[in-house]
DNA sequence: ATAATAGTGTCTATAAGACACTATGAC
DNA sequence: GTCATAGTGTCTTATAGACACTATTAT
């Protein structure tokens, strides 16, 4: 056992996407001798000379292969001394939450690395390593309070994409149902949120406005759940 | 130079107070081999056997004198490898917030700890050790986010207090004036917010009628800051 | 009485929500 | 034309802010 503050420094990423709008999370099976064999998160310790943010995003391009177009933000940091009982070592792990967009890259079926991508419903179910089941509960949690005040939603999404689609991000991870009519015009009064390209995506109805996302991050007013 | 993640780690506590109206911030002088003698946020290594939100309350005990009637909330892990340049080992600080009424005993010519309380406007002018100037500069700004969705404003109240009082929190820490009619009505327009004791308060007016926190430690809806 | 602070009434402007309606594509 | 989805109009209700007014104390 280390002494005086000395400790093994960990990042854990709590990466989320929307699938059939279903919001899943990247989970992968444990190689490394500490609870070998089980479901958590990915991470894994700090290189020298690399921050906690560095090694999120390492750990979510070699475990999870992404790569490009990764939204990351800091979640808490889990110290609890009894946290690892696998490791000799104390081990503490800095959480980090991570957006994507669902990329054809990240499909079953392509090699997009080592991760699988569970609803986050059934994730919940499972029993994950150490702590991870409630670094996940405080990941959604957040991105969930998150989607109120920032721009954060955007982040679910690729560059460019329709006001349906954003409608949907919010319907997924809040989990309502929110009026389409209402939604698109609280959201383009929101200065910043969304920019219009000028071009337009045919589906099987009236072609919807390509909108990408604008300059703020925050929301002012902010789009509220009910209560 | 240690490897493969092991660092010490350490918790920093960014203490915020109110006094006379103005908002103060927690300071002690290094003594400490590393950046010894500059300011700096009250914090240390964590014991063993010791999560980081215990040291947290340690070191407030401590290095500020503060022993009940704290709210600590979690800030933020900084992890930079070259942000402690003082110390030879690798240093990652998990930094709090912590908000206390401005009790007598914290006043000056009371001994309550190594610590001084100083203006928040004069502390980021100031040197400090370290990244403590941005960390102080993200607790600011947490707890004037957090005060338009959280019933946090009421940790800088002693247990009973006056709508005014409330308001005054609002106030300092925003650095706005709020129209004392609406921001009545709106409080108590927020379920949970605050409880009347049946108590009044006399001053120099009409007796106030004396108020303690909620049940709630969230606002629905927000109180929301000009834009 | 006057000053001072606490608290209410009320009017107006803005925003939110329900939902009917129009617009534009594929077929 | 029908169907499907995108987007607008409009009415009703709720909320925010300005500010005049009343209430209750100390002096």
């Amino acid at each position: 056992m280390a002494k005086n503050g000395w400790a093994r420094v960990a990042s854990d990423v709590v990466a989320l996407t929307l699938r059939d709008d279903v919001l899943h999370v990247a989970l992968v099976r444990r190689l490394a001798a500490a609870a070998a064999g089980q479901w958590a998160l990915p991470g894994g310790f700090l290189l020298d000379d690399e921050s906690a943010e560095q090694a999120a995003y390492r750990e979510l391009a070699e475990e999870a292969g992404l790569r490009r177009g990764v939204t990351l933000e800091q979640l808490a940091t889990y110290s609890d001394p009894r946290r690892d009982t696998d490791h000799d070592d104390r081990v503490v792990s800095v959480a980090w939450l991570a957006l994507a967009a669902d990329l054809p890259a990240t499909r079953p079926g392509t090699d997009a690395g080592a991760a699988s991508w569970v609803p986050v419903a059934t994730a919940l179910r499972r029993r994950l390593a150490f702590d991870h089941r409630q670094i996940l509960r405080d990941g959604v949690e957040r991105a969930r309070a998150k989607l109120e005040y920032t721009t954060l939603a955007t982040a679910f999404l690729p560059e460019t994409f329709t006001m349906s689609e954003l409608r949907g991000v919010y319907s997924a991870v809040w989990g309502v149902e929110l009026n389409a009519a209402n939604f698109h015009r609280k959201v383009h009064s929101i200065r910043g949120f969304v920019e219009e390209t000028g071009e337009t995506r045919a589906g099987r109805g009236r072609p919807a406005a390509l909108l990408r996302a604008g300059s703020t991050r925050t929301l002012h007013p902010p789009l509220l759940r009910e209560r």
